[in-house]
DNA sequence: CTGGAATAGTGATGCAGATCACGCAGCTAC
DNA sequence: GTAGCTGCGTGATCTGCATCACTATTCCAG
């Protein structure tokens, strides 16, 4: 049992963060065991499509460390970028348990590694632990919240300004100090946070500029320092 | 144990249509039962609201007959339709089963029955009746799928013309011609459309005439038909 | 170090659609 | 009747942002 794309199969997912939330904590004995069972590990280049909107689903990946772009596409080429996955997530769970096909594409972005399960033996292992099916569900319930934040945001949000403050809001509540004021890192390109927010590149890049000049935010290289955090918030409120 | 806003309270919800996708059809006699025990039958008015986007979870509604429109609101009062729901449809469940707030507000758009089923009996079946359990899960996925749905049309969707023969095209499903002509009752406002498109009344009145002089559709006092699937179909590709 | 690709900044232009403003039709109330 | 409502049609205007078209920068492979 391989996943596909797989390199480097390791012996087991040393790396994953164990965080309350993660579908795979704090599992009775049995089930850890027949999880080790079933699942397959592997390290996926960046740039790894671990599968495609549209697709019948394979199975589910859970990933252990590297981030994940999920992002969905029109026929004419425009994206959206629906959410940025990190390592605790779970990708491709909707379509494993609908069996309806993938909802969106699912592209590394940078090396990381994941644990792949297929879909009869996830099914089986959710009918043989029913405490598990109630995470999966709680999960599903998460998934579908996000998803409704996503109609609220590209729905009642009108101007870009507005939804690139809600985006940089949202990248620094991890990373927020008493003052107001957050450092991180800015993985993504311009293009991509462009499909984040339904705008385009040349947009951004003057969002950028027009924060700077309002002294919202700063660059230090790769590092971002978010510097008037209320003013954001009132920007964003929806 | 009655639902809020209830008046007249029936003895039973006997125009309830079954159809197999239906949560509570095809129930196991037990189960039935016991639903009978713990739902409570009202018939609603128009302009009721069952329940309010951001309040606590207080039970599900099945919808039994009459319509509910299902809408979120930003602070500034923009608003949008994501749903209308109708008969067999439940209400309230995403909240209910996660214990978040209601994601929406339901309003009823014209008289109609319900079941409401508070929370704490709902949970209580669920766990009694694992097989119901799993039609919620299903339930709850569909519910993804159409948020998804959702996202897309507001992503990916350049022109308001562009999601209103989307809009139109959903709603011609139900009542579809072979020859590729369809008639229906349009029962939203121009307002209610905008809402649902995103977009504003004015520019729904201007695009129910430019579709009119482009012979895509046509209109018999309340009755719209549809005279060209295919070109709305074309218009409407995502 | 160097050439080519990917990424980013910025000016000029144009247009779709929001906004504003108004008139009209139909409906209910009394 | 007529006053007051909600819903609809349509013109005039204004603007935010997509689009195009370049240049400048960064990155990295060979």
């Amino acid at each position: 049992m391989r996943a596909p794309y797989g390199l480097n199969i390791l012996d087991n997912c040393t790396t994953c963060p164990i965080r309350g939330e993660h579908l795979f904590c704090n599992l009775s004995p049995r089930a850890a065991q027949r999880l080790n069972e079933i699942k397959a590990t592997a390290i996926y280049p960046k740039g790894t499509m671990l599968f495609l909107e549209g697709q019948q689903p394979r199975g589910v990946f859970v990933l252990c460390s590297g981030k994940a772009k999920l992002s969905t596409s029109s026929r004419e080429g425009k994206t959206i970028i629906t959410k940025i996955s990190e390592s605790g997530d779970i990708l491709g769970l909707n379509g494993v348990v609908s069996n309806r096909q993938y909802e969106v594409t699912a592209e590394m972005m940078e090396p990381g590694q994941a644990n792949f399960i297929p879909r009869d033996s996830f099914l089986h292992f959710l009918r043989d632990f029913p405490e598990v099916a109630m995470r999966v569900a709680e999960q599903l319930s998460r998934n579908y919240y996000t998803a409704y934040e996503e109609i609220r945001t590209l729905g009642l949000t009108s101007s870009p300004s507005e939804k690139f403050a809600k985006l940089l809001l949202s990248w620094s509540t991890k990373s927020a100090q008493h003052d107001g004021t957050a450092n991180l890192k800015v993985t993504l390109t311009h293009e991509e946070i462009a499909e984040t927010i339904g705008t385009t590149r040349e947009t951004v890049s003057r969002l950028f500029s027009e924060f700077k000049k309002k002294q919202l935010l700063q660059l230090k290289g790769a590092t971002l320092v978010i510097r008037n955090r209320s003013t954001l918030e009132e920007m964003a409120q929806i």
